[in-house]
DNA sequence: TACGTTTCCGAAAACCTTTTATTTTGCTTC
DNA sequence: GAAGCAAAATAAAAGGTTTTCGGAAACGTA
């Protein structure tokens, strides 16, 4: 049998200990109305002594605050979302606001299911983490409550959604070839049908046009986020370019993939061939050999800058649009200047 | 301004709707008591006319549940967590239940502070998850409420807790290699201070000594979990007995870097060597050459059945001990029987 | 003393639901 | 038609807090 919970201490207690009534003890503890700094203390005290815990559902009840927020992400079992929900979550827990987990799975139909619960919980706020940068529909329309987008942006411009920026964290990362003295770049990236993609190769090819430099090989490798594309692009990106000496990659995959197979076709990296990739994927980046140069994200930062909005936007101090988060280069030794000849 | 909330439709109207006092509407509603199945009808046609949500708050208020229980993972940064934190919170969220996300990463402080919190907010239950199998502290004692921990177990035997069964996973895996028909197998594993690198090494040397097989290279070769030391842990086997047919790996990541080595060093995978790894985590066991022979931990299915357990002890029945889930052995590309000479 | 002003405190309503105890209704039986 | 009884409905309490508003006390001024 479980033992009985013991009757748990209620504000009635600390009013009679203090010997005022629940009207002046719930005042003197939140420091709201008029109440003598005397009184205030033996209020204090006596919650002390009895170590009171206001009742937080009796508290929503009246206020209608429940100082919890719903964390709807829609895909978890990739990576990037993770980050992204463990920073958000960060930025709440260590206030006092909770957060409510839903993983709906990339399953439309359970999202709506989640966000009816949500509501009926009467969370003060919602946020939406994506698993890409696409955007996704919005669910902010008649919601009573506000909502922020992290990750993956909403298609509604009304909105608030932070991002990574794509555009200019690509710019740094060819940038910084540059800078090493490397002339001959080529881009190697995801799908074309992904918004990373376009926007990496957007960025690269705008810091390559500002500096007077040619793409290597003439044109941006699309392909898939995979290793195994990452081997396949080595081959195409050597024989379209044989003095191609250096390589600005999508992801950190395909940077591990390109470093192997560009290896076994004779190129040293750094030494012939400087590899940047992208995500600063710790598993990835870290074991690559040589380790790998790499863009960050900020993927926690970005959870975090999100959540502290949506406070905000609980508080009346509402934004709105697309904030781009800038990205940060993270240096290890796959991109080195050219080897002396 | 923010757009004023509409007062929700409570009870009161339903019941004002349907020609009923709010006793019968609730009864009605909840299924209770005795109550005539027409006007039974005719509440259950106001609340969906009104399209009325009970408030959960006024609900926990009297009843003393709140349908949410509090999910503290002590360091999510790691990748084990997350799907057993994942798996827990779809056995929920398919219910009724909320789930609160409390990530205390890996800090004692903020995980008393985290579950005072959740106390205070009066959670059904509590659900632990670890980062790695070694037992932790129990935080159980004199909780109101029940707790269940998972992948991580408490080292208080009266905790229920549920773990990977790894002793019988690399027991299966070593037995796979035998019945491939592998002779000299050896196993290259993680640190000897993780419960579960001692575990995998024991589950293996049982196997083997069934078997009537000796260990290839005379000891378990422990070192990191890295794919690093995977590379030079193939050094190690291959100059220990170069006629090694096999190699358990104690992780993917130690696999990885193992067959990358051997086959620097001229050994064919599978052909010369067979390589089994563990945790079947896909980003790396689909993407070696070849892909990965590997043990699963079901991790999901794992923190499922930590979250339905806890339920059922929330309801009053309650177990204890440690569960051992058992583990599934994906078969890929890089275990197969020994290439004919 | 009468009166106005400040300062502090408390009674009671409000939040919304469940549940207990009581009353009403409808039916059967004599 | 009355009595008795079961079924159905309701009034009211309970759960714990915040907040409004009125009242009391203290103090100063005429």
């Amino acid at each position: 049998m479980p033992p009985e919970r013991p009757r748990a201490v209620t504000i009635n207690d600390v009013a009679a200990l203090a010997g005022v009534s629940i009207a002046t003890a719930s005042k003197a503890l939140n420091g709201r109305g008029q109440v003598r700094a005397e009184t205030r203390d033996r209020v204090f005290a006596a919650a002390r002594e009895l170590s009171f815990q206001p009742n937080p559902l009796a508290r929503s009840l009246v206020t209608g605050q429940t100082r919890t927020v719903g964390l709807l992400t829609s895909d978890s079992v990739g990576r990037f979302g993770i980050p992204v929900m463990l920073g958000a979550e960060d930025a709440f827990g260590s206030g006092e606001t909770a957060v409510l987990l839903c993983d709906a799975r990339g399953d439309a139909f359970r999202e709506q299911h989640y966000l009816r619960t949500l509501l009926a919980r009467r969370v003060d706020g919602l946020i939406v983490v994506g698993e890409s940068t696409d955007p996704r529909p919005s669910i902010s329309r008649d919601l009573p409550i506000p909502v922020v987008y992290a990750y993956a942006p909403s298609d509604d411009p009304a909105d608030v959604s932070f991002v990574p920026d794509d555009v200019a964290g690509s710019g740094d990362a060819v940038r910084h070839l540059i800078a090493l003295g490397r002339r001959r770049i080529a881009h190697v990236t995801g799908p074309t049908h992904y918004t990373a993609a376009r926007e990496r190769a957007e960025g690269a090819l705008a810091a390559l046009q500002t500096a007077g430099l040619p793409l290597s090989g003439g044109r941006v490798v699309y392909g898939a986020w995979s290793q195994r594309w990452g081997r396949h692009a080595a081959e195409i990106v050597l024989n379209a370019d044989p003095e191609v000496d250096a390589v600005f990659c999508g992801s950190d995959q395909i940077a591990a993939g390109l470093i192997e197979a560009a290896r076994e076709r004779g190129r040293r990296v750094p030494d012939d061939i400087a590899v940047v990739g992208y995500d600063n994927w710790e598993v990835l980046s870290e074991e690559t050999r040589p380790p790998l140069t790499t863009m960050d994200m900020n993927l926690e930062l970005l959870g975090r800058t999100a959540a502290q909005h949506l406070f905000a936007a609980i508080e009346g101090r509402a934004t709105s649009g697309i904030h781009r988060m800038p990205c940060r280069l993270v240096i290890r030794d796959s991109a080195a200047p050219p080897a002396l000849h």
